[in-house]
DNA sequence: GCCGTTTTCGGCCCGACTGTTTTCAGTCG
């Protein structure tokens, strides 16, 4: 799978190149495009060089497929290396900083010989920008200020960070004069594992005063920084460097504006294509005749003078558009608007459909609470099935449990089984995946369990070969029913096994095992990419809590399964979701 | 650079805000 990130590097390089150089924006949207789908997922590049399918994926064209071939043959491309020397490679971070952007940079760099950040800000304070086109001393302070933002820039944050601070603030928003109903859109309603900033959109009722509001907003307790401040718009940061970007709209317009902010931008383009098929143009304020919204009277910051096609929720804007509701988690661009032209997208996951977890800890390992305090906790949730899966001895930091210490485990835990009633408690054990694929206990250890959940724990940087065999491995012994984070990663922290996923989920198939979404922050692992691979092949998911506490069994698995939906999951998919009696069916595949 | 059930050429999504400007370019999302 690196050669995929390595490609997508690539790319996504020559398209800064040749932004900063100035070529038409198109091809650099191109060749960002290129990364994306590439990176975004699963393909197997290599065999698709070698049986000549690369030129047919969508988005790929000749000269990107030049540059495949040649960088799969030789692990570089003379076409990208050429068009990297036309500019400094120092110039290309320059573009992460805030307010400055490829026109300006490619100036710095022919009138004022800048070819790195160390040297713009030397310029700076020289005082050499000044006199520049275009360059007046407030121009210079943004891109001072914006070196700063970016010093202490949170950059991407993770999901889990970025949720309860989203909440609150929209709670505070919907508390301001005027305003009728609030929700955070963008990467955060879309539950990408990591988000660059938060977008709140604002309803605001006819006759409110919008500027009022945005003030109101960037006053508010918990703002650090005032970025910008408009009668409908406004940025701010928060938590030492967040940004925060709030939109207002009248309540009419509400729903295009939430669809709109939400994105993703790729997904935004694929359905403004849809309206202008049909002779409608899709703006944030709503969907409009294109011939009649040409000649409509606009004014900056209130939608067109026009009666909309549809624009109070996003449902009548899709219904309008021919198209069925896309839920957030699936707008990526990754085929859902075909799905739903053809009305094929799939019916996904909820937390609800969860009728149990199989994967968490006890007191008898590192957990938090005992045997019945978990049970119970289950019970109160609803749930029906509980595995209680506790570590294996080479964990022993974890106080994994040895053979011995694990029998009797698994005797106490069907004590409780009986004496609570109502739930049914699956004995099993979260059993390490060791080096070389060899499990932490024989067979006739495991054939005690109810369940098997087998789960790499270190030795986490080994090669692809190794990895994957040591993966393969674990699939194919007797008794294990789930691998668990299959591939160790941690999100912002650790890269995790660099398995060939593609094999993986090849032999899961083929063995009837499950791979689990865990749904710990900052695991969840598999990612939404490897599900829709492993879906795509048959192979069942479980999504599981990795509980270590009832409180994090009571948040269920909801992180996990947003990366479910992600994948396009259904409920179906999902071995946690079955019945018990379907469960011990698939559990049995396997013994 | 990529694409085609009106196209092999001519488009490619659209608007707000800022700063430097007297009507627009750059940046951002």
């Amino acid at each position: 799978m690196s050669l995929n990130h390595d490609l997508e590097r690539l790319f996504r390089s020559a398209a800064a190149v040749m932004e900063i150089k100035g070529e038409s924006v198109f091809k650099a949207i191109a060749f960002s495009k290129v990364a994306r789908l590439i990176g975004d997922s699963t393909i197997d590049i290599k065999a698709a060089v070698e049986d000549g399918s690369v030129g047919d994926i969508e988005g790929v064209g000749k000269s990107s497929r030049t540059i495949i071939e040649e960088f799969v043959r030789t692990g570089r491309s003379t076409d990208i290396d050429e068009l990297m020397a036309s500019v400094p490679a120092g110039l290309i971070p320059l573009l992460d900083i805030p307010g400055l952007g490829p026109k300006t940079i490619k100036l710095l760099w022919k009138e004022r010989g800048i070819t790195g950040q160390g040297e713009l800000v030397a310029a700076i304070s020289e005082g050499k920008l000044e006199g520049l086109a275009g360059m007046g001393a407030k121009k210079i302070q943004t891109i001072k200020e914006g070196i700063d933002l970016l010093a202490a820039s949170k950059g991407r944050i993770g999901l889990a960070d970025a949720l309860p601070i989203a909440t609150a603030l929209v709670d505070e928003v919907r508390k301001l004069a005027g305003v009728t109903h609030a929700e955070y859109a963008g990467s955060l309603r879309r539950w990408r594992e990591t988000i660059g900033d938060i977008d709140i959109v604002a309803a605001l009722k006819a006759k409110g005063d919008s500027a009022a509001v945005t003030h109101a907003f960037v006053s508010l307790p918990m703002v650090e920084k005032i970025l910008g401040e408009g009668p409908t718009k406004a940025s701010v940061l928060v938590d030492g460097g967040l940004q925060v970007d709030l939109r207002i709209v009248p309540e009419l317009n509400f729903g295009a504006a939430l669809l709109y902010f939400t994105g993703s931008k790729d997904h935004n383009v694929k359905i403004r294509g849809r309206a202008l098929d049909k002779g409608l143009t899709l703006n944030e304020w709503g969907l409009y005749n294109l011939a009649d919204h040409e000649k409509a009277e606009k004014h900056t910051g209130q939608p067109p003078v026009l009666k909309p096609v549809a624009s109070k929720t996003e449902a009548d804007v899709y219904k309008a558009l021919g198209l069925r509701f896309v839920e957030p988690e699936l707008r990526e661009a990754r085929g859902e608007v075909e799905l739903a032209l053809a009305d094929k997208l799939p019916k996904l996951i909820t937390v609800d459909d969860l009728r149990g977890d199989l994967h968490t800890h006890t007191t008898a390992s590192d957990g938090e609470h005992t045997i019945e305090e978990m049970a119970e906790a289950a019970k109160a949730l609803g749930f029906t099935y509980l595995a209680i899966t506790d570590h294996s001895k080479s964990q022993q930091l974890a106080n994994g449990l040895t053979a011995e210490r694990l029998l009797k485990h698994v005797a106490a835990i069907r004590k409780v089984g009986e004496k609570i009633k109502g739930i049914t408690l699956l004995a099993g054990c979260e059993v390490d995946i060791l080096v070389d694929g060899r499990l932490d206990f024989e067979e006739a250890v495991l054939r005690e369990l109810d369940i098997v959940v087998a789960s790499p724990h270190v030795s986490l940087k080994q090669d692809a070969d190794k990895a994957t065999d040591r993966i393969l491995r674990a699939i194919d012994t007797p008794c294990v029913n789930i691998i668990g984070h299959p591939t160790g990663r941690l999100i912002n922290a650790r890269a995790g096994l660099p398995l060939e996923i593609n094999k993986v989920i090849e032999r899961a198939a083929a063995a009837n095992v499950a791979l689990e979404i865990n749904s710990g922050w900052p695991r969840l692992d598999l990612n939404d990419v490897n599900a829709r691979a492993a879906l795509a092949r048959g192979v069942k998911l479980s999504i599981n809590t990795d509980a270590h506490s009832t409180m994090s069994l009571q948040r269920k698995a909801a992180l996990g399964i947003s990366v479910a939906r992600r994948a396009g999951t259904t409920a179906d998919e999902v071995i946690n979701t079955f019945t018990i009696a379907a469960l011990k069916k698939f559990i049995a595949l396997k013994r």
